[in-house]
DNA sequence: GTCTATACCCAGATAGAC
DNA sequence: GTCTATCTGGGTATAGAC
């Protein structure tokens, strides 16, 4: 049940990096919140960026079989199902997504962005790629599957977002309407 | 016609600013492009911060005339116009909004962010609302005008962006179709 | 494994000569 | 106004003792 500090690291390294961004994130502030020097972490990992990474992927991991057990649910409306999966997103895992883009352009090597990019893909995306897909589902002929579901995870994207825009009145439900039903009368 | 080494200034770190984002621009760089040394800058400017600040001042004000002569152009149907305006984005400025975001959160003063924060709401936003706003244009009723310009701007935002997303098959009027219509069968 | 000490780099900003 | 020289402080990472 201990422990070990290779782990207690991802922990508290994952706390601050969802919170702060990679940058804003130094390893000195990292060994502090864990009691121990900041050359310690140099012993369990050879650069800071590996801890990003493996960060990453442990959290994929959780948050993409959250999903996908979301997306399998039956009985329940499209709507309803999507605004699960925000929720859930927003409960477990309230990143930054534009601080997140921006680390994974900007202050990551072209290998672990590609790489993570990747991860993300098969673990956040696509899981709402499958709900549209559904047999059940609908689409307007003029409508392309992948391009909506990239517009639908922008949106989601954005709401997940702390505060960029202000929020009232910001409801999940109220904006997977307009993405599903549009905004103007037919 | 002589352009003052202020107005140089500004202009050069528009260009590194938009391309490159407020932390990662340094005011070495900045003066290094111009041709002149770094402490000089401060001659002109107190702080790194306010060139920032002057930059999107003056952007905002080019940018915020352009999109609102767009607005009230009569004859091009409401896909046209709004394609329109994500082109003239695109092309003038081509900024990464993900970037932007990231710079006013986390980068500059509280008193700084919130001042672009309302200048980039009247420059950039307010010309999108007002063509929603507009009498021919029939919203459904479930729609909240004030929440659809959001969605309408997170999805510009998101476009904008230079490749977060592989954009094969990403057209703008495709996008404004999905956001105006919908993307399931009625 | 964890520590102390430190190397190294790059940033923003200031002092003061010219 | 623009320069040279420099201060101060933050970051990642390494060497080597314990």
């Amino acid at each position: 049940m201990n422990k070990t500090m290779y782990q207690k690291i991802l922990d508290t390294a994952e706390s601050l990096f969802m919170n702060q961004g990679y940058e804003a994130t130094s390893t000195r502030q990292i060994a502090e919140a864990l009691g121990i020097t900041q050359p310690n972490l140099y012993y369990h990992f050879k650069k800071k960026e590996d801890i990003y990474v493996a960060v990453m992927h442990e959290l994929a991991e959780e948050v993409g079989s959250q999903l996908r057990r979301i997306a399998k649910e039956n009985g329940s409306t499209l709507t309803e199902k999507l605004t699960e999966m925000m929720v859930y997103l927003q409960q477990r895992h309230p990143f930054d997504f534009y601080m997140m883009m921006h680390d994974m352009h900007y202050a990551l090597t072209k290998k672990s962005s590609e790489e993570l990019y990747l991860l993300w893909q098969h673990s956040y995306e696509a899981p709402f790629v499958d709900v549209l897909k559904k047999e059940d589902v609908f689409l307007r002929p003029e409508v392309n599957v992948g391009q909506a579901v990239k517009q639908l995870f922008i949106l989601l994207a954005a709401y997940l977002q702390p505060d960029t825009y202000d929020k009232q009145g910001n409801s999940f439900p109220a904006a997977i309407d307009m993405f599903l039903y549009g905004i103007v009368k037919k």
